[in-house]
DNA sequence: GTGAAAGCGCTAACAT
DNA sequence: ATGTTAGCGCTTTCAC
């Protein structure tokens, strides 16, 4: 691999000329340009990027951090990430935190690969968040509340959204209402369920233990809690499924043991995926407002970046999507 | 930030061995090694992966190149890329194209920020490939065919799948067949439509110029594109989608327009994307062995890097989905 | 077992 | 306008 040091030997000017030239430094005549760009053009250089990242001290790059690159992809936040990023002048790359401590994300973080992160990833620990984190380092982190020095929080009102799903379905009369959860360890289900509680609190109705299953947030675990709900004999009316993905594994589970939504069964979702809207009955959902969120999120993170002031945490709204999977008992 | 030389300092030893201690190294005395330990430990100290990238000129990480990052997702095959690099030790990140030639992805292939890279994106061109990829710095490729040193292709068989789709409409009866078209720069489309056009020319049938729209493998192209040809008055009995994308829109524009799928119209995609499954209609489609392709691809990769002789190109036999959007006529 | 020193490829301050 | 040079923070050879 050829080096500007290459390039300038075979132009035959010094190595600081070279790398003026390279850079399009103006100071630099066009004569010499000429000649070193040709020399580069020879010689197919390529510029080393660590070892100008090492020298500059600064990557311009930030990371977006997920917990499965594969998936289930909150696209539309990576989106407005993205033109955040690019209309910043930075470029952005995502990696995942699946494997924990010995995880991609955590090395970038740690090491500083980059100049910042956007961490939407449970299994990144707060601890390595605040260890991470400096002035020098902003982290926006989204699916929790936690701050520190160059660590913010915007996150999305999942209490209220909890609430919002569970009084819509008491005021279309609906009073056996099971909660399909996802995992114990998510700050995001935590607050959901919350919601549920109070405002079947709120309505003088109670949880029934056998209407509280596991789903892991996962599609597949919405469908086997599902199953055997529906293997307990009594059905509720109504489910509410703590994300999107558990109510399509769900419905599928529901539709294969012939019970018809939404006249047998009321479902609703949290999430608002793209998924929501195809599936059949579309799905009455909670929509969280990902654009905003990430656009929201990425900004912040260029003003950390700038040295501006800014809060430590927000939080966004969220929105009942009326679809079919709901109905008046 | 405290650097290796602080910790050196503060625990009173040579830089190297720190730098030993830190590492593991077993000649290191096991008092000295935690009094290194105890001193990062006091620092923060957090070691800075581009010097040591730089050093080692290798950065145990490898790049997944996509069009845009937010999707639509072939995450099986992400997944099964993950796989691969997490067995072999290597960490993954993934970034995007968009920006052609001033993108994170051509920033990281040309200078050299990875080890070395799967490329599924068609607006990074051969040129930029070819002049990316060597033996020191392999590539795999998998939307066309492009092979060159370091640089290898796995591509699935989209020539047999557009004949597979379209001879499946044929043998249903079908005769006016329209096909609604990915972009024309893309090699996936040409091969698609490759096969279309043999399975019609075989059957002696003609393609009608009108019942062949642009849709740009985008949802929102394939509603337009279906709306389109729903204006021009006479309809085909069956429609190839070039991709699930495509399909999953224009099923939302026939439906709008009270077309009912399949009794008046028969739709075929190609892909298998999760969606296909849960639209209305179920999506009959061509299924692409995602999860072969993108684990083959990294191991590929990786018998690259380990020097080993790999052939140059790669193809993956497709398989028609049957599901319920096509009807006997 | 530990330390001194070279150097990875680049940028930028400084000298000419 | 061009050249000289000092590092960026780390690993690793070589001497002790």
């Amino acid at each position: 691999m050829a080096t500007i040091k290459d390039v300038a030997k075979l132009a035959g000017v010094a190595l600081s000329t070279a790398s003026y030239a390279l850079s399009g430094d103006s100071k630099v005549s066009s004569k010499t340009r000429e000649k070193v760009l040709e020399a580069a053009r020879q010689l197919n250089y390529r510029k080393n990027g660590f070892a100008m990242d090492l020298k500059r001290s600064r990557t311009n790059t930030i990371a977006l951090i997920l917990t499965d690159l594969s998936g289930p992809y909150y696209s539309e936040l990576i989106r407005s990430v993205q033109d955040v990023a690019l209309s910043n002048g930075y470029d952005l790359i995502a990696c995942s935190s699946m494997g924990g401590k010995d995880s991609t994300a955590v090395k970038f973080l740690r090491e500083k690969r980059v100049d910042g992160a956007i961490v939407l990833a449970h299994n990144i620990t707060d601890d390595i968040l605040l260890s991470s984190a400096s002035a020098a380092f902003p982290i926006v982190v989204m699916d929790r509340k936690t701050t520190g020095e160059g660590l913010i929080s915007v996150v999305v009102d999942g209490e209220q959204g909890g609430y919002d799903a569970t009084r819509h379905l008491i005021e279309l009369g609906h009073r056996q209402i099971a909660y399909i959860s996802g995992p114990s360890n998510s700050f995001d289900n935590a607050l959901r369920y919350q919601g549920f509680l109070r405002a079947m609190r709120e309505a003088g109705l109670e949880e029934k233990a056998k209407w509280r299953l596991g789903g892991s947030f996962i599609r597949e675990g919405g469908y086997k809690a599902t199953k055997m709900m529906m293997m307990q004999g009594e059905l509720p009316t109504a489910v509410f499924y703590a994300n999107d993905e558990m109510a399509v594994g769900g419905i599928k589970a529901l539709e294969e043991g012939g019970v018809s939504i939404p006249d047998e069964i009321s479902v609703i979702g949290f999430d608002d995926i793209q998924l929501a809207e195809y599936v059949h009955p579309a799905l009455t959902t909670i929509h969280q407002p990902m654009h905003e969120s990430g656009s929201l999120a990425g900004h912040l993170l260029f003003q950390m970046l700038n040295g501006e002031e800014v809060n430590e945490a927000y939080k966004l709204k969220v929105e009942l999507i009326r679809r079919n999977s709901v109905k008046q008992i």
